[in-house]
RNA sequence: GGAGGGUUGGCCGAGUGGACGAUGGCGGCUGUCUUGAAAACAGUUAUACCGCAAGGUAUCGGGGGUUCGAAUCCCUCACCCUCCGCCA
């Protein structure tokens, strides 16, 4: 959410965000017009309530002195004012519920810095890292390999559950928690984030307060009966984990890096992605959440983009650093990188990271703040946020790069200890 | 899942319809005293919004209702506690 006085003071800036956006629905205008008409309402309510609420005290006192029947008229004249008040109010929830909504559904403001583009395409390639893998051979995509050694069941996935399921065996299994483990190990230990875990059905408030509702429903599972949600990314639990509260400016920066199953309905990309197991209903992550000061949170973003690559770059796979332009940033971001690791096998970039600054976006929405001096205001902070990384597409990466000629995978070195394995065979 | 009890300011805790934004205590801050500190004493100590200001409005877990007027009465939701049941 943005500060309302923003939007109104600087209306013109906000505006031309919103054209950079590609963002021209977003409902700035309304949100101006109802943001004056409740103001109004508020200052002619209050005086209302003003004078109901002094006349009101005048019948207490009149009644301790017996006065009745100057009491009786005084209610009179009371209840009528009442009436105009209670006019105003119904008035005043729906402006607020409008305004609310509005405000809502307006997208972050971009930082400065970010390039001006209408779409993906015209992201740009920051960096490229790593060296290519050579093959005399043509190197085979995840699925075949996968099935081709037996820790991959695509067909058994889709017998349990559906298509965008799939079953890992074996040492496909143990890859993944090696993975999982190996990162949170070089997080926790060599990055200095604290491991959280947290739960993955949550309340639609905290889906509010990260920016994936009320817009983006769609692509998330709830459960109606307990009116729970499941989380798309561990993101939503983590950043909600302060909601509401006010944290002192010497517990700051906290990091937290979490692992967690992530749900999605994808129904949006019907029919992408749909061979292996680059995009699935439910998948695994390790996620990097930041609460940082606003002096400080742009360093902070390259310091999350530098933690997330050196997971790419331990595992000693290719990949690019990309930033997204205006037109393809999300809903909630400032600012925002995508890292992608190279799969031979697939013959495509492979989206493993998504590191993104808020700004006080989110913070605002979910109430976040911290109090810079001991007793002075509180101010919200800066989230931010990034994969550290996606599960199954690093998998795909770490097969299709590790890839030998007869469908065997060596197994990258660091993983080794947590594998208990040299090759996939 | 069943039965009962709770939720008040930074903390503890009083308050069952009007002089209550809320007694009191603790903690914090300021001052007096002191070489300094402690103790004692005095004062002070919530947040948001509107307003140049004076001031006003709102907030006693959330929402709704009754009433001229609600921390106080009614409904509802959330959370916490106790007991029973069930369970990994």
């Amino acid at each position: 959410m943005l500060d309302i006085r923003l939007i109104r003071e600087d209306t013109q800036r906000v505006r031309q965000a919103m054209i950079d956006l590609g963002a021209m629905d977003a409902p700035v205008e309304e949100a101006i017009r109802l943001d004056a008409r409740r103001r109004q309402i508020l200052v002619d309510m209050e005086g209302l309530k003003a004078e109901r609420n002094a006349g009101s005290k005048q019948i207490g006192a009149l009644l301790r002195q017996g006065q009745t029947e100057a009491a009786t008229q005084q209610k009179e004249a009371m209840t009528a004012l009442g009436a105009r008040i209670a006019g105003l109010e119904t008035e005043l929830k729906q402006v607020e519920a409008d305004l609310n909504w509005a405000m809502l559904t307006i997208p972050n403001l971009p930082l400065p810095e970010v390039p001006i583009g209408k779409d993906d395409s015209e992201n740009v390639v920051i960096r490229i890292v790593g060296e290519w893998p050579t093959f005399d051979f043509v190197p085979r995509p995840h699925w075949e390999l996968g099935e081709g050694l037996g820790i991959l069941d695509l067909e058994r996935g889709v017998k349990l559950s559906g298509s965008r399921f799939y079953v890992l065996k074996g040492l496909g299994a143990r890859l993944q928690r090696a993975l999982i483990a190996w990162m949170l190990d070089v997080h926790t230990q060599q990055h200095g984030y604290t491991e959280v875990y947290p739960p993955v059905m949550v309340r639609e408030a905290c889906l509010v307060g990260t920016g994936n509702l009320p817009k983006f429903g769609d692509n998330l599972y709830r459960d109606i009966e307990d009116d729970l949600w499941l989380i798309p990314t561990a993101e939503v639990p983590v950043t909600n984990l302060y909601r509401d509260e006010i944290l002192e400016a010497e517990q700051l920066p906290i990091k937290h890096v979490a692992y967690t199953p992530c749900f999605r309905r994808e129904k949006m990309s019907a029919g992408k992605d749909t061979r292996g197991i680059k995009r699935g209903h439910q998948f695994d992550k390790v996620e990097m959440v930041k609460f940082v000061t606003p002096e400080s949170s742009r360093a902070e973003l390259d310091s999350l983009v530098t933690d997330a690559e050196a997971i790419c770059r331990l595992l000693g796979i290719p990949y690019r650093v990309v930033q997204m332009c205006t037109g393809d940033l999300s809903f909630v971001a400032a600012i925002k990188f995508d890292l992608e690791m190279w799969a031979p096998g697939c013959d495509e970039w492979l989206e493993v990271s998504s590191c993104s600054l808020f700004t006080d976006f989110q913070a605002r929405r979910a109430n976040i703040r911290y109090r810079p001096e001991p007793g002075g205001r509180p101010r919200y902070v800066h989230t931010l946020n990034g994969s550290g990384l996606a599960l199954p597409r690093v998998m795909i990466a770490v097969l299709e790069n590790y890839q030998q000629a007869d469908g065997s995978v060596v197994v990258p070195e660091v993983l080794r200890p947590y594998v208990g394995a040299e090759v996939i065979r």
